[in-house]
DNA sequence: ATAAAATTGTAGCCAAGGCTACATTCCGCA
DNA sequence: TGCGGAATGTAGCCTTGGCTACAATTTTAT
């Protein structure tokens, strides 16, 4: 029987969910880092940093443009919209914080940059604004 | 230009993994619930809790057969064996201490219960040890 | 200036995870 | 006992993210 409990099956919605807005968020952030470092994100090395062939990130900056976070010309390198530039920025923001954490109860740092790859894009605003929290506790 | 960095990639490459092991590991900790509630994991109770429809549940069930993490006979509950049982253990377990630690460090319960579910597949060993040595000093 | 090399685009395939629709089996109850 | 509803299985499709192979363009270097 079991009746479909909707506070069980939230956290796994959420979960799926997750999964298909990392890799927005993983290329938003690598083409803003890349920008930053050349001025401007090619194709190749956004393939290269992401650790797949390259037509992969091309069919993905393709959805970034068609979900209007990125723009591009054939053959040129990728850009970032206003918005595209401001989700980036969250996103590292976010980043920083959870690596601080991470750090701040213990994990080693190699550790807490490789695993807050992955963690990220499951924190919550209210998981990352209580994780501010305790590091400004711990700072003061 | 740039060079494929290893290092850099490797973040990446690991979360994608992740998302892939995550729902080998909530369906095994499913199961596992289930059998200690009911004695049994039926498809339909796991396609429900899991908030998927039931041919879902049965095509995943199929792989963990396949990985030799639980055994079933047509018509009939799902169960674990020993391999999967041990997964379901550690997963819990694993589930528990990150739980712990984010209310550890201030984040409210419903919350922490929620964002734990996708954060736990991210949690390597080490990171693990840490929160667990973390929350024994805090105790302390 | 132009040929070679590097970069980007495009086509087409695969696997995984999800779904609906329909077939089959099981089980409780009249 | 046997029938109807619930549970499970199966078929087939969609989408997504990944890949290889090959075509087209741009860059670089002679």
């Amino acid at each position: 029987m079991t009746e479909t409990d909707p506070t069980q099956t939230k956290g796994f919605d959420r979960a799926r969910q997750a999964a298909s807005r990392a890799l927005t968020e993983d290329y938003v952030e690598m083409i803003s880092d890349l920008a930053a470092e050349f001025g401007e994100a090619r194709i190749t090395d956004l393939a290269a940093r992401l650790g797949v062939a390259h037509p992969t990130a091309t069919k993905a900056v393709a959805r970034l443009k068609r979900e209007g976070l990125a723009v591009s010309r054939p053959y040129r390198g990728v850009f970032l919209t206003e918005e595209g530039e401001a989700m980036a920025e969250s996103v590292r923001a976010r980043h920083r914080v959870v690596v601080a954490l991470l750090r701040a109860v213990g994990v080693p740092d190699e550790v807490a940059e490789l695993d807050a790859e992955g963690i990220e894009h499951h924190v919550s605003s209210r998981t990352l604004a209580a994780f501010e929290a305790y590091l400004t506790r711990k700072t003061d």
